[in-house]
RNA sequence: GGGCCCGUAGCUCAGUAUGGAUAGAGUGUUGGACUUCUAAUCCAAUGGUCGAGGGAUCGAAGCCCUUCGGGCCCGCCA
């Protein structure tokens, strides 16, 4: 890593010029137009100096000896009281570019485990772009932590259990919908949009159908019934569905959990006989929760013996967190693309025994849950279980202008219900983007061939939804607006891509390198490009440790603006004594951002 | 009543973890650049009491307190 040997020369050269060594001074990346490396340093000790920062800033860069082989050029004081320094470029230019082509670049071994589970959508609806969100960050989040050297193993839960089924169930059986979608029409949108949207609508005027719904969720969680049977038909097809979507999306993943599973091994059991044992859980035999198990003020179980929401997430978690006995064995799912293989849990069968350990518990879910799970966690820790880490975001909603567009008339934003059918497809929004692709890219590849072409725009349609799903904070919330979240200019990902692929274009020209003089690399722009790949290692650490998608997008963000800007004013192929080296920072460009963006799960078309 | 998140340019957002230099992008508006390695691009101009007030600090968009505005959560629903 070039940067933290340079960081780490700059303050052995400071410390030796400063007689205070027990402060703790910082040493790191400059802005730009300040050098290489700053410091931070005569801020610190102007106090117990009692001069000014500039001029103890002054005193330390006077003092400061650079030996003979260092990488720093001059160290230099700044009128603000800043310590600059500078770095001799002419060594710095080859060592990134070299370890910028490498394999592996900014990846270390760090030996930790994590699991992370995101996606977990209820199998009874076709995904919406809100579902996009978790998603996406849980891919971005699982691949960042990959590149960072962590072993990862990604979850998928799937309730297959709850009333959201039932009401599917009751759907078919009462009002005798056809089991097969009409021709066209997706078997998970089929379920969402027409059954789950005209059955919840039923039950206001026909409050009966809540005592068949009731009977029919009994039956589902019995398991040998007519209504389990259909149960499961239907919430593997509509998993099917939303895998395809997933999948398309460049998502993967590792194992498939089922509520059902987990109700059959008899987990909740065994955490609830802790849990009284422990006294986490007690008894209430009076008051407004009589009769009930609670956890705090929380009801964990009903007077009449079932199980809440929050006790179901329990067992799940505690498996996550490998303070229960693992019961599950684990068969194939078929069809993801790629080489993962993906397995779902198997109760009472001879699949594969899979142990599972992590130093890390990641679960991906919206904000809207943050108090639950708090409390999972609380419960987990006072159970053994550490590093319990629920990765929120902000929900998705939608413009006024995109709920009008929809038939949905409302003042501001509107937040999403699966239940009243008030959502915007991943599907549509992937329809959308990849029209919209496809014109760009005809209009401007006239002779490119159907197959590329249809590569290409599917290639950036994921791309953009993907980049509008994590360049910003997690912490705000996201309007989606079809018109203005599609778009294919600006801060989007077909930006980044279209300088990927000029430089693509460079590099195919010209076939022979020739000798890659990195000594003629010094303008603004080159250097300023050169530092960005500098710094991809740091990147990687950042997004890791703060689990933020939007470090590694907003990084490749500002690597395209810095290679447009050295393309537009230095030229390349044809440039005399300038060529190799240039050549070799487009190729030292193109091998970094082509590994940034896989850990945004984007391919980077050649052409565009 | 309690808890969490957000407030920075007309609009959408970076920057806040770990206080420090001229607060940055995109978009919009106006003007300019394609006979050239792709104009999905670039350049220039425009645009800011960092919601408000107070405090600690040599120094605050960032830390502490108060306050205003917006969003979300707090069920024997899931």
């Amino acid at each position: 890593m070039v940067y933290d040997i340079l960081i780490r020369q700059v303050r052995d050269i400071i410390r030796q010029s400063i007689i205070h060594s027990d402060i703790e001074y910082a040493v790191e990346p400059a802005r730009s137009g300040f050098g290489d490396i700053s410091s931070n340093v005569a801020f610190l000790l102007s106090k117990r100096l009692h001069q000014s920062p500039a001029d103890v800033a002054r005193i330390i860069a006077d003092g400061c000896i650079i030996p003979p082989d260092s990488l720093i050029d001059t160290i230099r004081a700044h009128p603000s009281g800043y310590v600059n320094a500078y770095a001799r470029w002419d060594k710095l230019a080859y060592m990134i570019l070299e370890s910028s082509i490498r394999e592996g670049y900014g990846s270390v071994k760090t030996g930790q485990s994590c699991i992370i589970e995101h996606t977990s959508v209820n199998p009874n609806k076709a995904l919406h772009i809100g579902h996009a969100r978790n998603i996406i960050v849980g891919d971005v989040v699982s691949r960042i932590l990959r590149k960072a050297g962590h072993k990862v193993t990604i979850l998928n839960y799937v309730d297959d259990l709850g009333l959201q089924v039932a009401d599917i169930v009751l759907g078919f059986r009462h009002f005798k919908y056809d089991i097969e979608p009409p021709k066209g029409i997706k078997f998970d949108a089929y379920c969402g949009d027409t059954i789950y949207v005209d059955t919840n609508a039923q039950y206001d005027k026909h409050p009966e159908l809540y005592k068949m719904r009731s009977d029919i969720l009994y039956n589902i969680e019995q398991g040998d019934t007519d209504d389990a049977r259909m149960a499961k038909e239907i919430t593997r097809r509509v998993l099917a569905a939303q895998l395809s979507t997933c999948w398309k999306l460049g998502a993967s993943y590792d194992i498939l959990n089922f509520e059902s599973h987990i109700v059959q091994s008899g987990l909740w059991s065994q955490i609830f006989d802790k849990l009284k044992k422990m006294k986490i859980a007690t008894y209430e035999s009076e008051g407004e929760n009589a009769g009930c198990w609670v956890i705090r003020d929380k009801v964990l179980v009903r007077s009449n013996g079932t199980a809440t929401y929050m006790a179901k997430d329990i067992p799940y978690a505690a498996w996550k967190m490998g303070i229960i006995k693992n019961p599950f064995r684990y068969v194939r799912y078929e069809g993801q693309p790629g080489n993962t293989p993906l397995y779902q849990t198997i109760i009472h069968d001879d699949g594969i025994e899979m142990p599972l350990k992590a130093d890390m518990v990641i679960t991906v879910i919206d904000s809207r849950q943050s108090n639950l799970q708090e409390m999972i966690s609380n419960i987990l820790y006072e159970m053994g279980g550490k590093n319990y880490i629920h990765l929120r975001y902000e929900a998705v909603t939608l413009s006024e202008k995109t709920a009008k567009d929809m038939g949905i008339s409302t003042d501001g934003k509107t937040q999403m219900s699966g239940r009243r059918g008030i959502y915007v497809s991943v599907d549509s929004v992937y329809d959308t983007l990849y029209r919209k692709a496809y014109s760009e890219t005809s209009k401007r590849n006239p002779d490119m061939g159907t197959d590329a072409l249809h590569l290409t725009s599917h290639v950036l349609s994921v791309a953009t939804l993907r980049y509008e799903m994590i360049r910003q904070d997690l912490g705000r919330p996201i309007t989606f607006d079809m018109d203005k979240s599609t778009r294919l200019d600006g801060d989007t990902a077909p930006y980044i891509l279209y300088a990927y692929a000029r430089a693509c274009r460079v590099l195919e020209k010209v076939r022979d390198f020739g000798h890659a003089d990195t000594s003629c690399i010094y303008g603004d722009k080159e250097l300023h490009l050169l530092r960005l790949l500098g710094m991809y290692p740091i990147i990687i650490r950042d997004a890791a440790s703060n689990l933020s998608p939007k470090v590694v997008a907003r990084y490749c963000h500002d690597l395209a603006v810095a290679f447009n800007a050295f393309y537009e004013s230095c030229t390349i192929i044809g440039s005399g004594a300038h060529q190799g080296g240039r050549l070799y920072m487009t190729r030292a460009f193109g091998a970094v951002m082509h590994d940034a963006l896989h850990m945004l799960g984007i391919d980077a078309p050649h052409r565009m």
